[in-house]
DNA sequence: GTTCAGCCAATGGTCATACGATAAGAACCT
DNA sequence: AGGTTCTTATCGTATGACCATTGGCTGAAC
């Protein structure tokens, strides 16, 4: 008899109330439904709208506070903290940020990092990668070629073959950077895939970088990579600049259809 | 007669129960004390040990799960997650971690990342500061030249000369890896400090830097700073390796005392 | 002896209720 | 008008009950 109210304001958590809890509450609160300094609705509200118990919902706040996006306190109610005190590397509060706010601030911000972070690993991955390493992100390239030539899914294993790269650095922030940057990552190469020949263009830039990394001399790696970079935000450059405001919210699965 | 037991196994939390209890467990579980993939006491083991309610080791364990030390399961357990699924730019893992276990490696990546992100930021902050941005820096010069010439506290204007610069490159990911930097830059001006010297030595070193950045010069603002990074890389290699192992467990406030 | 299905029990997941603690805002007193 | 007290909304904590999931045990079938 709980599972019959389907008009439910928001989504009813069939199963894994925590989980549906803590993502539906996390994304209005990145989308700005809820303004900077104020408070969320209080908990007996929030238990209605989305037909949990006060339990569910308080450590669904918790994991949320957590994560720094919210504070709470007696009568002071949940108060949404101020973007710059958000957890801007937890890889669920970035991943509602790409569906929900994919802004050009946000894109800005995570191009300018990308191109600090990923010529710095791939100097380090370059003296250090392990054969093992090395193989895995030739794997990621095999499945690169294979997609431009037979078709299929080419991004993925792009994805695959940076975040190797980062792997490889042996340095575990940059690790934990990487899962962040995919979400840069994936919309970028959505974008460079699109454009004609953008795959096989890219796909020679690929073969120069791991060459080079293979061959360790970080700074031939380098320059690959910042040649790769600097194609790509060129590309994400003029996406931006040819739309006038963010065209996609709550298209969760592939951002940039819209190209 | 709660409050009684004394002798609880860990502290017990006289009030702020969550809190407590978070930091308590997180601690343990960044220091090892529950091996990777293990699985830690059940529920109601620890809320014995900790003297609370099920309902605040509950929401505990929720905020661990969202800073990704842990995973939840039924018949599972709560079990330790490898670390490289930490969310190692959490401050208050990276905090815990400063804390119970500044080993050699993770003074390493730090000191890493440092060299990689703050020349990087400083060269935006040459060409972005606002005037209000560089007030707050010269605020700060001034309280570490106090400090030099009246004594004081150094450390703490040291480190918020440096978090001002990365906060003046305009970038969020930058600045919320300013906070994240704050546990190496502690630990690193410490030990320069130490040194006969150090505050004055480096004293015009910064002088130098900020006078770049005011003149909107990056190219002299980098290696101004580098030269600052070196150096105190050059302070943090002498130390590790005069020590054989981790000679300060559980003495937060000032882990370098053995100085 | 091996394999697989099915049961069992341990453990987290969810719910409901009650009361304590805190602080914002109102009411009150000076 | 200013400060102080009081009220009350809201979160914090505790307790007890029951549900849901899953790993491991048991035992039967081959």
């Amino acid at each position: 008899m709980h599972s019959l109210r389907l008009i439910s304001p928001t989504r009813i958590p069939v199963k894994n109330a925590h989980a549906s809890t803590v993502e539906a509450l996390g994304k209005s609160i990145v989308a700005g439904q809820y303004p900077v300094g104020t408070s969320l609705p209080p908990e007996p509200q929030l238990c209605e709208n989305f037909g949990v118990s006060r339990t569910v919902v308080r450590e669904s706040i918790k994991s949320l506070v957590a994560k720094g996006l919210i504070v709470t306190g007696p009568k002071l109610g949940t108060r949404v903290l101020s973007e710059d005190q958000w957890n801007w590397f937890d890889p669920d509060v970035v991943s509602w940020l790409s569906q929900k706010r994919l802004s050009a601030d946000f894109l800005r911000d995570l191009q300018e990092l990308r191109r600090i972070v990923e010529p710095a690993a791939i100097r380090l991955a370059a003296e250090r990668a392990t054969t093992q390493e090395l193989t895995s992100i030739e794997l990621a390239f095999s499945g690169m070629k294979n997609a431009v030539e037979n078709g299929g899914d080419y991004v993925t294993h792009d994805l695959r073959f940076h975040q190797g790269l980062l792997q490889a650095s042996g340095n575990r922030m940059l690790v934990q950077m990487s899962k962040v940057l995919g979400a840069l990552l994936r919309t970028s190469f959505e974008i460079s895939t699109a454009k004609k020949n953008g795959p096989a263009e890219s796909l020679s830039m690929h073969r120069e970088v791991l060459d080079a990394v293979i061959a360790r001399e970080p700074d031939r790696a380098e320059a690959a990579i910042l040649h790769l970079i600097d194609g790509a935000k060129q590309d994400i450059d003029l996406v931006l600049s040819s739309r006038r405001r963010i065209p996609y919210i709550g298209r969760p699965a592939s951002p940039l259809r819209a190209l």
